[in-house]
DNA sequence: TGTAAAAACTTACGCCGCTAGTTTAAGCAC
DNA sequence: GTGCTTAAACTAGCGGCGTAAGTTTTTACA
């Protein structure tokens, strides 16, 4: 085939069925011949339209980025935004586990990237958080949200009870598992309440830098 | 070369030099013939000592954890040991970039990774607090590290001020990549500070659930 | 002393990201 | 309308990857 009368491809599809590969396979069955083929064309058809696979897999964790809900600075204490923020940003993670590693490690300078980081730098700056701080809170936020959406905390100890023998203490481990859920929610939970918590009191002890 | 009079490759030194190649060029470039010739044998010899590239990757991840210093929770009170103990896995992850997304993706069901489990379960245990909460205050504590290791936030806010032009709060964004250290250093350590405090006092309350 | 296992080797398979060069259609200038 | 450039598909192929299979030689033990 040569060139077609309509065009095969555009960034647009190739970003589509990237993310629902990624999203129902993994990143590592993402390889530009599997999506080639997803779409009906050979491999290297795919570097008319980006550069490099790189490219690609960037444009899907873009597009998640973009998912999360950063209205909630508007119309809201700096408080309830980063709160609603963080527990937004968490569902769309939690959606698409198979992207978080792309998000965690990369830099964050892609437009919905930066779009959040202006949304959450602005509210705290404009609540009256010194620029240090507002700076500090961000990073930390993120910390947690990645962090926590990374892996399973709970999955971490398998189904074999014999494993925890030599470690009193995790006799019960191997039942975290079934609770999966619940544990990683719980910790994530209680992270956000402790952490918004206790700079909503060090904010009003006046206490913002 | 048929099988030689002394061995030369034992587990020990693979995952060494593992080690040294992670540490020094990342993970992709610990290729199973790369490994190989930095140990002066051909690629496939690997496989005499471990099944799987996994298995050494792993092994790699179980030595930076043995290297957290887990004495810290005896004979000193539970919020001094967990501060203890987080800024020792932050150092040692610091100091080993490369491996954090293999600790921070993966279970970490190695021997190091549990025995780490039991040391800060059972401080916080032993201290009072309820098995639900003690299993949420170290998934949390686990987030922070990992979360705060796995890239530099500071790093992720190029240096090209014109970037920001669209995004008001951020136009003094490109300096943080200057500040990186203290930026990233002073992220962890609030996090550290309002988690600890904050359930230190719900500890002080009675509050241990 | 004979045999089995260990530890190196060579060869090779099927993937991977990506480059180069080819073919045909589309869009535009004259 | 004719010709030129560009776009978007193709095929072929490079070097690298993890790993399987089979070979050779040495060691350890019955």
């Amino acid at each position: 085939m040569a060139r077609p009368r309509q065009a095969l491809l555009t960034r647009e599809r190739i970003v589509e069925a990237a993310a629902v590969l990624i999203d129902a396979e993994g990143l590592d069955a993402c390889s530009m011949r599997r999506l080639a083929t997803e779409l009906g064309v050979q491999g290297p058809s795919l570097y008319n339209h980006f550069a490099t696979k790189a490219e690609i897999v960037d444009a899907v964790a873009e597009a998640v980025v973009a998912q999360v809900d950063i209205s909630v600075f508007r119309g809201n204490d700096w408080r309830e935004g980063l709160r609603l923020w963080a527990k937004s940003y968490h569902a769309v993670l939690a959606a698409h586990p198979h992207i978080v590693p792309v998000l965690a490690t990369g830099p964050g300078r892609r437009p919905a990237g930066l779009a959040m980081a202006e949304a959450v730098y602005g509210a705290l700056i404009e609540a009256g958080w010194s620029r240090a701080r507002a700076t500090h809170i961000g990073a930390l936020m993120r910390y947690l949200i990645t962090g926590s959406a990374l892996g399973s905390f709970a999955l971490g100890f398998e189904a074999d009870p014999d494993l925890y023998d030599r470690f009193p203490h995790l006799h019960r481990a191997h039942e975290l598992a079934a609770h999966r859920a619940a544990v990683d929610e719980g910790a994530f939970e209680l992270g956000l309440d402790l952490l918004i918590n206790s700079l909503s009191d060090r904010y009003d002890q006046g206490v913002r830098r």
